[in-house]
RNA sequence: GCCGAUGUAGCUCAGCUGGCUAGAGCAGCUGAUUUGUAAUCAGCAGGUCGUGGGUUCGAGUCCCUCCAUCGGCUCCA
């Protein structure tokens, strides 16, 4: 007999050799029907495996992350088999579970695969999963493994087994498929009742550019039918919210082929929605004491040079731009922080001074891949919220722990509930990579740590992720369809310090090094709008949105009145139309509820006579009748309290 | 940059296997209507079918080049 204990600590004894899904069984036929994947003493096992010894054992659902991984492993492994039945000749690299689906990289070798083969593998996929047929684990020896891989005369196993121990290669058959796998595996493949393959896309052999490319093919499928149209419709409602769509229904962006991919051009909607943005942060930055600086939009080459950046991008950016003066070179500016240590070392500081906090809403070039630029979120020309904050080392823990304040502030102003924060260090296995001496990334590292701790960030710790100049911490938001953007970012520096000489004198006389700390809490203007307009899904909060209110009339009769209301609006500082066009009031309506604007005022015959107006909300319908006074006052009340902590 | 897909009017789209002067709705303009909580009616105008080349008696449709966009990969100071 052998003893196992539970999640919820209580212990059973079974028969040695017992299996998890018979103990599933004798909890209850439900828990055994739906019991997909479990975990023993932490590792993930499958159902099937005979438990001969004491330990921890947890069950898996469909409810469970762990239960979903399994169900996506195990469909990956269908798809290679569907693959290898429809095109014997390829050659299956890896496919693992993603965090929604899965998918199977595949080396087709001339053959072109195209997504209308995506239908006939679909298909079989479906007939297989019907088959029931039983996941099996099986142990191999290394020798075994390679000869099985040298005979289907596939190089990608091959090198993935190189890098495997002996006496830790297993295989994963079912029917008469078989495939290199660490295991975790529902029971058997009639669990999955939906399938679809979603997309194909290339993907490098291990991420590497320079290996051969790989043909990926995604999926997702779910244990019924009803799941996966519901994920399909799921897809199709966040394509309303794409911020591509958004912004150009509501005027606020555009691209034009002959300016340039990849350089957004704000049409005055935008622009003024921007704006505002800028001014709010503006207001808190100068409350947590910062200034605000400008700098011009190109430098010269030795700066970058100085910087160190030349030497490392220079290669890969805009190219320098040259003057009718022999040799003299600028570039377009592909970051602030040079100009800002320039602006530094304008003139001599004593300890006294610091932290200094340079705040600058500078615009910023950088040639991006033409493949990689997606609508405002990655662009080719951009404004960061960019400030360099120059401190004493014995200032970092504080001045970091100010930032993230900052950061906070922002993100709970506008609504941003489901973020993330990702802290990056430095790979210790590669101090090659990296600049400064250890005991100072030890100390911004620390530094981090204990501030996102402090704070109660929920984050994740990243090694190798780090700036070669420094660790960072980033704010991570998901977009409408659940991609993660990274927006405000802080980073700490040792390397431009150093580069651009800087110092401060100490109470002692001596001279010593600030410490630089990068920081955008936005992360740059164009981005935050996008991932903005996708949480939203262009529903502003009041105080943003382009107009607040719509004045629309009944009839082209009740104009003067109108202008009236607006003007009564205007010197209440309310943003407001009129639509005085000679359209039915219906349409007015309707129009206004597609442009998003948070209020119509409608104002007829009755209206004019009472000196009130006729308030309707947003997707929300008629709110009733006012005088304007108490309208003005209600829409004001609105923008205030939309405005979290802006009037502190 | 790489793999795959897409590109028809300002917007959303139709145009089957190549065959009359390329269509629709919305937006625009003109006129009628003066309207009460999500589209009033009629008329008009609007397109080098992304670009350049090729095949063909004939190309929006087939082939190639380039450009842009979309889904990924790589990258992201």
């Amino acid at each position: 007999m052998i003893e196992i204990c539970f999640p919820d600590k209580s212990k059973r004894p079974f028969k040695k050799g017992v299996t998890p899904l018979e103990i599933a069984q004798s909890i209850s036929e439900g828990l055994a029907r739906n019991v997909l994947s479990s975990s023993f003493n932490g590792k993930i096992i499958e159902v099937s495996t005979p438990l001969k010894k004491n330990g921890d054992l947890k069950l898996f659902t469909w409810k469970d992350f762990e239960g979903k991984a399994a169900f996506w492993h195990s469909s990956a492994h269908i798809l290679a088999q569907s693959i290898l039945s429809l095109y014997p000749k390829a050659k299956l690299t890896i496919g693992p579970s993603i965090e929604n689906g899965f998918y199977y990289d595949v080396d087709f070798g001339n053959f072109s695969f195209t997504e209308s083969d995506l239908v006939p593998l679909e298909k079989k996929f479906l007939n297989f999963a019907r088959e029931k047929f039983k996941f099996k684990m099986r142990m191999s020896s290394k020798a075994e493994a390679l000869k099985y891989y040298k005979k289907e005369n596939n190089p990608y196993k091959l090198e993935l087994i190189e890098n495997l121990k002996d006496g830790e290669i297993s295989f994963c058959d079912h029917a008469d498929f078989t495939d290199l796998c660490r295991g975790g595996h529902i029971p058997n493949t009639g669990y999955i009742k939906a399938v679809k393959l979603l997309s194909i896309a290339g993907a490098y052999w291990r991420g590497d550019e320079s290996r051969p490319q790989l043909t990926r093919i995604y999926g997702i499928s779910f244990p019924k039918q009803k799941e996966l149209n519901e994920y399909l419709k799921l897809l199709e409602e966040a394509k309303k919210r794409d911020h591509r769509k958004l912004g150009k229904e509501l005027e606020l962006f555009t691209f034009s082929k002959k300016v340039g991919q990849g350089l957004p051009l704000w049409l005055p909607k935008g622009a003024e929605l921007r704006e505002r943005l800028e001014n709010f942060l503006k207001n808190a930055q100068k409350l947590a004491g910062y200034e605000q600086v400008i700098s011009p939009h190109i430098g010269n080459k030795e700066l970058y040079v100085t910087s160190g950046h030349y030497e490392k991008y220079g290669a890969d950016s805009f190219q320098p731009i040259q003057t009718p003066a022999d040799g003299e070179e600028f570039l377009l500016k592909p970051m602030n922080c040079p100009h800002h240590c320039e602006i530094f070392k304008s003139k001599p500081w004593s300890y006294r001074d610091l932290p200094k906090r340079y705040a600058e809403f500078g615009t910023v070039y950088r040639y991006e891949q033409s493949g990689e630029l997606h609508g405002l979120t990655r662009v080719r020309g951009f404004t960061q919220d960019d400030a360099h904050i120059f401190c004493a080392p014995e200032q970092l823990d504080d001045e970091f722990k100010k930032v993230i304040d900052l950061v906070l502030y922002v993100f709970k102003s506008l609504g941003f509930k489901n973020f993330s924060t990702q802290v990056s260090l430095r790979d210790p296995d590669k101090p090659e990579k990296y600049i400064g001496n250890l005991k100072n990334w030890e100390m911004a590292e620390n530094a981090i740590i204990n501030a996102a701790i402090e704070k109660d960030l929920n984050y994740s710790l990243e090694k190798g992720e780090a700036a070669f100049y420094g660790p960072k911490l980033d704010f991570m938001v998901k977009d409408a369809l659940g991609r993660r953007w990274q927006l405000g970012t802080i980073q700490v520096d040792y390397n431009l310090p150093e580069r651009f000489d800087l110092s401060y004198k100490g109470s002692d006389n001596n001279l010593y090094r600030p410490i630089m700390i990068h920081r955008a809490p936005f992360g740059s203007m164009e981005r935050f709008v996008a991932i903005l307009l996708e949480h939203t899904g262009g529903n502003f909060p009041i105080w943003l949105t382009p107009t607040q209110a719509n004045i629309l009339c009944v009839s082209e009769k009740h104009k003067n009145y109108a202008q009236k209301v607006l003007k009564f609006f205007e010197n209440h500082e309310i943003r407001a139309l009129i639509d005085d066009r000679n359209e039915t009031i219906g349409k007015k309506i309707r129009e206004s509820e597609i442009s998003k604007i948070p209020y119509m005022i409608i104002l007829g015959e009755k209206e004019a006579q009472s000196q009130s107006v006729s308030l309707r909300k947003h997707q929300k319908g008629d709110v009733g009748n006012f005088d304007l006074d108490s309208v003005v006052k209600l829409i004001k009340n609105e923008i205030k309290d939309s405005h979290v902590g802006l009037n502190v």
